[in-house]
DNA sequence: TTTTGACCTTGAAACTAAAAAAGTCAAAAA
DNA sequence: TTTTTGACTTTTTTAGTTTCAAGGTCAAAA
């Protein structure tokens, strides 16, 4: 069956891509440096993948298909509603540095439809993985909410805010330091004891 | 007494400048045309200001003053501490619509030592209107909060944040339509809500 | 003290050429 | 038949250059 083996050739191009991309980045990535990586051809890239971007978006997709499945596997384990929401904080922040140098925002910047449709397809899951840790609150008795759905968008949008407006200056690479990035994550913990405590009241 | 006639004529030049950079943009907006505009020479708007950035800044300069003191109006004849906050919210859309065609975002930009220093201070001061104002719910007995100064900038924060993270994509600009606009207020809105709940709690 | 025309200087577009990287394809290899 | 490849074309990026509008200066005038 020639499905297995191309899957598999695949995974390889994609493990390799990834490499590059998070030591150089990937604007700084040729197709001929990721072809060399796996001694093979060029061309044979582009048997896998139709173009460039589509190798950066299945990169994207892979990765953030691993960032989705720990934020749900916390949801999933949970034992206190608000001890999930401080956990995926740092889980995040596991997320944000292990791979802010792929240089993720210049493929996110692409406004096509279908990236657009992406997006709001993994804002919408890490929305829903909110909304089921929030209605599990509720219904163990921690929270008291009438719509789980609006607070959980709310408090995601909030959170990621923060990223924006705790830097006194957003750099061109949306990156940021280490000692900015435990400012932000300080005050998202803070802003999710208050908003815990608001849907308490 | 010449500094009387000097001050006069910096304010016809500011006022020229800001119909020009609301009107086009500041990046669009040359010395000569507003020159032309006051019916005088460029060189005498170099009398007045040492060069066009020192012209950009003194114009920011003059709104960001209207706007902490419509700011520090509101805070100072608060009924309700909730109230004003609500109020505040409304009070930066009427701000940010009026003045979003200037390309402030260009200037803002500028990450001069001076020009940093100044952002921290309006920073400092908006922070400042809200710690006044979350005291007052304190002392009033509206509000339950310990720190009223880390729970001000939490609070800016947040909201300011929201204005990234509402929409789908940040315009290189950071401009935005009136639609999106409606929907981070109303999102500010929602936060606040919650926020003020948890203070209460 | 303030204004100005004439002048100098600088920086951002607008081209250009060269190089590098993206992308294609017919033929070979598996 | 599926996969790989070298040789090829096309597109994009970069670096160098020119040009011109806009920024900025100054000595003289008002």
């Amino acid at each position: 069956m020639q499905t297995e083996a191309k899957d598999e050739m695949r995974d390889k191009i994609l493990d390799a891509a990834l490499k590059r991309f998070t030591h150089y980045g990937a604007s700084k990535t040729t197709m001929n440096e990721i072809a060399d990586d796996l001694h093979c051809s060029k061309a044979s890239l582009y048997y896998y993948f139709p173009d460039k971007k589509a190798l950066h978006t299945a990169v994207l997709l892979k990765i953030a298909e691993a960032y989705f499945q720990a934020m749900e596997k916390e949801a999933a384990e949970l034992k206190s509603a608000a001890q999930a929401l401080y956990n995926i904080i740092d889980l995040r922040k596991e997320f944000i540095s292990k791979f802010c140098r792929l240089e993720l925002f210049q493929i996110i910047q692409d406004n096509t439809t279908f990236f657009l449709a992406e997006k709001k397809k993994a804002k919408q899951r890490e929305f829903n993985i909110h909304t089921d840790i929030i209605k599990a609150g509720i219904a163990s008795g921690e929270f008291n909410a009438t719509d789980p759905a609006l607070i959980a968008e709310l408090l995601v949008q909030a959170t990621m805010g923060l990223r924006f407006s705790v830097p006194d200056h957003i750099r061109e690479d949306m990156d940021l330091d280490d000692e900015m990035m435990d400012a932000i994550i300080e005050k998202q913990k803070q802003l999710l004891e208050i908003f815990i405590k608001g849907l308490k009241a």
